[in-house]
DNA sequence: ATACGACGGTTTTTT
DNA sequence: ACCGTCGTAT
């Protein structure tokens, strides 16, 4: 052994309990670490990386898989304050992991050098572009929109089964298409091969035809000696058959995850998997970690209810390590508007308490769930930052101007054309396309076919395109000309300036005009723009920079900006999806009713409603002191609260009575229920629905 | 013919 | 927020 460290460096190994010891010490074999929530599972796997390192391993030779990148930046920074030496370790989400090795491999996968990486929002571009090619935007019968063909699409990849029965499964209202989408899925798959692009899928999906390769296989597999694997239990097929591939070819695996917490079956994650594992994984070992160090045993209880619900799970019963602790609470309230007030006022209250806004969260199923308390939010001026649902790069303004960089290093990429052209006041689809048209009739450069081998080509055939633009610009309406031309310009000059700080500080210029006059708020959009040319600034090659903002897409425009403030203090509102992995003092989970949990869409297979179980499950375990639920009794229809629709509800049907009889169960003295603060009778529970009528 | 504003309707969750 | 439709202005 190159490195034998005396026990006084390795005092983080004594920190752990027993299980967790067993597991960053295990040797030889799989290694399946079931993690419950607040377990220590970061903590854990930390510490078995740090200890690969001082055991000899060379820490470039050790591979660490996560889902997000902030996960792989918070492990990868603890385990070098544990050894120093592990500062190599190879880390990273599946997809940016991907990235590296197809971009290495490009050119035996059939790619340009310099292809190019589109977003989820840049796919559905491509589709729906297809889509209209195929006459279906103007069909009779209502054809799929392009996000719903992209969720089909990418469902379909990602769990490597066949369209008709995924169509069957889960998007049974587009039978009457199958045919149709099929065959635009073909078209999909060869026009992304015509632009030179790849999408999120394509990268799994690459990745796996390396690993499988047979002599590609076993030198990407030599490369790594451990291949350690965070929340597997969101993993899909695709992701199951990378995993089999390396450990095939000789790498040791180490996964951790808790099937509990399985909560991305949308993506065609299938908790399934980690279930799989031993027998996927022969020689296995499985160490479980039960003891929880994050939460009260109050709230645990309740947790562990709802968790013993569950059809198919691996047996676990999470142990508060802190004593003490008040059961969760329960509570009733009329409707959002008062589920809003009921929130705010238990927010300030801790806050008086003591609490700092940063230690309580608001988690909804839904990213609207939450659209009343923000105005209620903002009304008792209580600050807060807001994650999931929106995100930065769905911003229209943003897409434009990420559509600029992509233009100005591939004049041949026709969706960010179609969307730049439009930018111009005067300019519409109409125009777009013919302009398109004038400019992809230009003469060609043979270097352009994307197939080329070296890919380098494409740069030469970009001034083709731009050079075009003196016959496209006659084919417009001609009081858009002048400002067309301006952009164009901006392009040529991009074009010509190879660092990204540079270029997207000329595209800046040009588009900030046309965001002011656009929007109303155009202001704050050009500052967003201000600080995606400071990012650029970091990154040195735009091609680069594209493909980090689409692999690891900014949360918000204070993800890019400098760390916040140490003194500002704000509350978090938070999807459940986006809070996985966080924790606070305390936790509210709003709209606990049945049609929220479960979503009604998603009542359908017992699949999905035991997914709608465990998201209630991650929701509850996020909380370290307090855990408040709220039941509104009347709830609108329609999210946006334009109309008075609305249905009276019952609460969850996971809220059974095993699990509130681990709760204090409240109703508010205004609840329709109970007026004038009558006396309060929670024994009884009536259900008020007229839902038996519509059949 | 084309662009654009107004308006009504909408199967979540996201690497 | 987006999408499709319709009426109006250019």
């Amino acid at each position: 052994m190159a490195v034998v460290a005396d026990r006084g460096e390795r005092y983080w190994l004594d920190e752990l309990n027993d299980e967790q010891r067993a597991a960053a010490t295990h040797t030889g074999g799989p290694l399946l670490i079931l993690a419950g929530a607040g377990t220590g599972k970061t903590t854990t796997l930390c510490a078995r990386v740090a200890w690969l390192v001082a055991e000899g391993v060379p820490s470039e030779r050790i591979l660490l898989l996560t889902f997000t990148r902030r996960a792989s930046r918070e492990m990868l920074q603890r385990a070098r304050g544990l050894v120093p030496a592990s500062a190599r370790v190879l880390g990273g989400t599946f997809h940016s992991v991907a990235h590296r090795l197809v971009r290495r491999h490009a050119a035996a996968l059939g790619l340009p050098g310099g292809f190019g990486v589109l977003d989820a929002g840049d796919a559905a571009d491509v589709l729906d572009l297809l889509r209209e090619e195929a006459g279906h935007a103007k069909s009779r019968t209502r054809f799929p929109k392009k996000g719903t063909l992209l969720d089909i699409y990418s469902r379909t990849v990602n769990a490597q089964l066949p369209l008709s029965g995924v169509i069957a499964e889960h998007f049974p209202w587009v039978e009457d298409h199958r045919e149709a989408i099929s065959a635009l899925f073909r078209e999909y798959t060869t026009r992304k091969k015509a632009l030179g692009v790849v999408d999120l899928d394509d990268l799994l999906l690459m990745w796996r035809a390396l690993a499988r390769d047979e002599v590609i296989g076993p030198r990407l597999a030599s490369s790594f000696d451990h291949v350690l694997i965070d929340e597997y239990q969101d993993v899909n097929g695709l992701q199951v058959d990378l995993a089999q591939a390396l450990a095939g070819f000789g790498c040791d695996i180490t996964v951790v995850g808790d099937d509990f917490q399985a909560i991305y079956g949308f993506r065609s994650a299938s908790a399934g998997h980690i279930l799989d594992f031993p027998e996927q994984f022969p020689g296995t070992r499985v160490v479980t970690l039960e003891r929880n160090y994050r939460s009260t045993q109050p709230v645990l209880d309740a947790a562990n209810e709802l968790a013993a619900q569950a059809t198919r799970a691996f047996p676990k019963r999470l142990r508060a390590d802190r004593p003490g602790g008040v059961r969760p609470a329960v509570i009733h309230v009329r409707d959002q508007g008062a589920e809003a007030e009921a929130v705010a006022d238990r927010i300030l209250e801790a806050r008086e308490n003591g609490s700092d806004l940063r230690d309580q969260a608001v988690l909804a199923r839904t990213s609207h769930d939450s659209d009343q308390l923000e105005l209620e939010l903002l009304r008792r001026k209580i600050p807060y930052v807001k994650y999931g649902g929106l995100k930065y790069l769905e911003a229209a303004h943003v897409k434009d101007f990420v559509a600029l960089l992509r233009l100005a290093d591939n004049g041949g990429d026709e969706i960010a054309w179609f969307r730049v052209l439009q930018l111009v006041e005067g300019l519409g689809p109409a125009s777009a396309r013919k302009a398109m048209a004038v400019m992809a009739g230009a003469p060609r450069d043979l270097a352009e076919s994307p197939l080329d081998e070296m890919g380098e080509g494409r740069l030469a055939a970009v001034p083709d395109r731009l050079a075009a633009w003196s016959e496209a610009r006659e084919v417009i309406p001609s009081g858009a000309r002048a400002s067309a031309d301006a952009v164009i310009a901006a392009l040529v000059v991009a074009r010509d300036e190879q660092r990204a700080g540079p270029r997207a500080e000329g595209l800046r210029e040009v588009l900030a005009p046309l965001v002011r006059a656009r929007y109303p708020d155009g202001a704050i959009r050009v500052q967003d723009l201000d600080q995606l040319v400071a990012a650029a600034h970091q990154v040195g090659d735009p091609r680069q920079f594209v493909a980090e903002l689409v692999l690891d897409p900014p949360q918000s425009s204070a993800d890019l900006a400098q760390p916040p403030h140490l003194d500002e203090d704000y509350l978090t509102l938070s999807t459940i999806h986006s809070a996985k992995g966080l924790e606070w003092d305390h936790v509210h989970v709003l709209a606990v009713y049945d049609g929220n949990f479960p979503a009604c869409m998603s009542a359908g297979t017992s699949e999905q409603i035991d997914e709608e179980r465990r998201l209630l499950y991650v929701g509850m375990t996020r909380a370290r002191r307090t855990l408040s639920m709220y039941v509104p009794v009347r709830y609108h229809h329609r999210p946006r609260g334009i109309d008075d629709a609305h249905g009276y509800g019952k609460p969850s049907r996971f809220l059974t009575k095993a699990v509130l009889a681990c709760c204090d169960v409240t109703r508010l003295p205004d609840d329709p229920l109970n007026p004038r603060g009558a006396p309060i009778v929670t024994a009884r529970r009536l259900s008020v629905s007229p839902d038996s009528l519509f059949d």
